[in-house]
DNA sequence: TTGACATATTCCTATATGGGAATGTATTAT
DNA sequence: ATAATACATTCCCATATAGGAATATGTCAA
């Protein structure tokens, strides 16, 4: 997918970039097309691969939803940071809580 | 996933709303715990089940990636809006370059 | 303990998926 | 038309995955 990313690529340099076999490179990228992941376009005896972004927002939006999420964490790294500076170094390690 | 979504659930609810048998169940929740994707915390002789965000934010940092693309698609909806309503109602519908 | 409840694991079967070899197809070069 | 190039499809095989039935395990209630 990667590979892919909004650039367009012929079957060959992604044959060549996994290091499967054309055939099974072929059938992966079958599926993506089916599935509306991948577009392609012919040019010349070549088939260019091509990712299509717009396939990929439904995940965007939906992993959106824990932003809020990601926040707190950075809020409780943040606390533990300032904790840490306001209290002049005493303890070798933090671990008021242990893991995580 | 959007069942578990950050909401902690016993694995009979969530028997109940995938409709499927609790041995299946079982086994998805399984390979999503061993693959880190949600968290199991026992509450008497309850498994509670919740999505771990954190495992979310590689995929919403990838996608991210894209969100200039997207931008690229809204600024082409805006200026055919603005091509539109700077022509006064004339052609019944639009469809300069047809499709999409 | 024993029984009930919630869930996990095991076993078995059907189907899906991944990968390669061989082969078909479209396009360009000669 | 023929050969070569770039892919797609088909056929086969091995493994993965999904689902269910039966069974095991851990926890709570009596």
């Amino acid at each position: 997918m990667n590979y892919l990313a909004l650039q367009e690529r012929p079957v060959g340099e992604i044959v060549a970039a996994l290091g499967l076999e054309q055939p099974s490179v072929s059938k992966h990228l079958r599926v993506l097309r089916d599935v509306g992941l991948v577009r392609v376009r012919r040019e010349g005896r070549n088939m260019l691969y091509s990712l299509d972004a717009e396939a990929i927002r439904p995940m965007y939006e939906w992993t959106q939803t824990f932003e809020r999420f990601w926040k707190h964490q950075l809020q409780r790294v943040k606390e533990r940071a300032e904790e840490r500076s306001a209290a002049p170094a005493k303890g070798p390690r933090e671990d008021p809580e242990k893991a995580e």
